[in-house]
DNA sequence: CGATCGCGAGAACGCTCGTTCTCGCCACAG
DNA sequence: CTGTGGCGAGAACGAGCGTTCTCGCGATCG
């Protein structure tokens, strides 16, 4: 019977590896330093992670669930469908201020440790697919005219590199400024017809 | 007397870290493997180079540069303003589709190095704020509301933004298609006042 | 009550890598 | 012709890291 259960050390373990690696990176951190970080012994971290890319994929995948849920939480909360395109980028400025914001943890990861591991590319490629058609939803919503699927991806294509400029910018910056450029620039897009 | 001149030397180096950094991550490459890959000697690299971190850096402000010189003279050959603006969005699509095209180096590189190297940060900001100067300045000549300095600031931001969303995306996905997707944008852009 | 199993702590191993050192060689100065 | 200084090739060194192994202890089961 272990010290703590099973899913209480997985939870640590995570906890641990996303603050480490998203501040710092994935290649310098150590297992040992999560090993200090979450009080998980290193015996059991390999049980529950076999091996570093193990645990850098359950912490991409973990983050892309739980960014996205933020977000949607955020801006499903607002009564018009423009509204909520548009608090998307409230979210993002809120995000940019945090002192622990480094920028997208996905393109970090993919940048960092390129085409080497086929297990993150898929992770981020997952994750950037699933925010895409979290805001092809949000588009659909906002005229009759872009119920039709293409439409809302046309725009939907559009705000996600808004995004992802917005988001790779504020990290370069170290301003939230981008958040705001990247709304007045959706506010355009979406009074077009 | 060395075998080599010292500029051809050095910029054997810099051919050998550039596609090798570029292709695989700063951390992943060794030393050894840029002494190899350019036939330079490891003293002499040494020589050239003080340190691993200054050859990143090194790296990094030539391709500033010769990334922005070869943009600039893509679209400064259009002849009307908004062509050359848009042409920037053709040259990114030209750039997406080459089999080396991994993404921003420079995004890359923060990614990977992050706050740890102060001289890649700084070069990266300088790379970012080089790249808004010359969209700022193409901005200025389309209209001539846009002739007032923070007119075209703003559209060169939200420019800025589009160009970064697609390099870093079309990176992610392996295709071209972002360029296309951002042009339209900035047509739309473009066509506000 | 004794044997056994699983655990935590951390040492150990094998490898990689940045950086420096050694050594033999060639070109040139005197 | 001989001494010297810089060079190339590559060995060497020291540190860090992913992963595994050892050991001692505490609980569990017959």
């Amino acid at each position: 019977m272990a010290t703590v259960d099973p899913d209480t050390a997985r939870t640590a373990a995570l906890d641990a590896a996303e603050s480490l690696f998203y501040a710092r990176g994935v290649q310098s951190v150590g297992m040992d330093e999560i090993r200090s970080a979450s009080g998980i012994p290193l015996k059991r971290l390999y049980q529950l992670f076999p091996s570093k890319t193990d645990l850098v994929e359950a912490y991409l995948r973990r983050r892309d669930t739980s960014w996205l849920l933020s977000l949607s939480r955020y801006a499903d909360a607002r009564p018009d469908p423009r509204g909520r395109v548009l608090a998307v980028f409230d979210w993002l400025e809120g995000w940019f201020a945090e002192p622990e914001f480094r920028g997208c943890a996905f393109v970090n990861a993919f940048g960092e440790l390129g085409a080497s591991s086929p297990g993150v590319v898929e992770a981020v490629a997952d994750h950037k697919a699933a925010f895409h058609r979290y805001l092809a939803e949000l588009a659909r919503q906002t005229t009759p005219a872009r119920a039709d699927a293409a439409r809302a991806d046309r725009l939907a294509a559009q705000l996600a590199l808004l995004t992802e400029g917005a988001i790779t910018t504020a990290a370069i910056t170290g301003t939230s400024e981008p958040a705001r450029q990247a709304q007045a620039a959706a506010r355009a897009l979406l009074s077009m017809p």
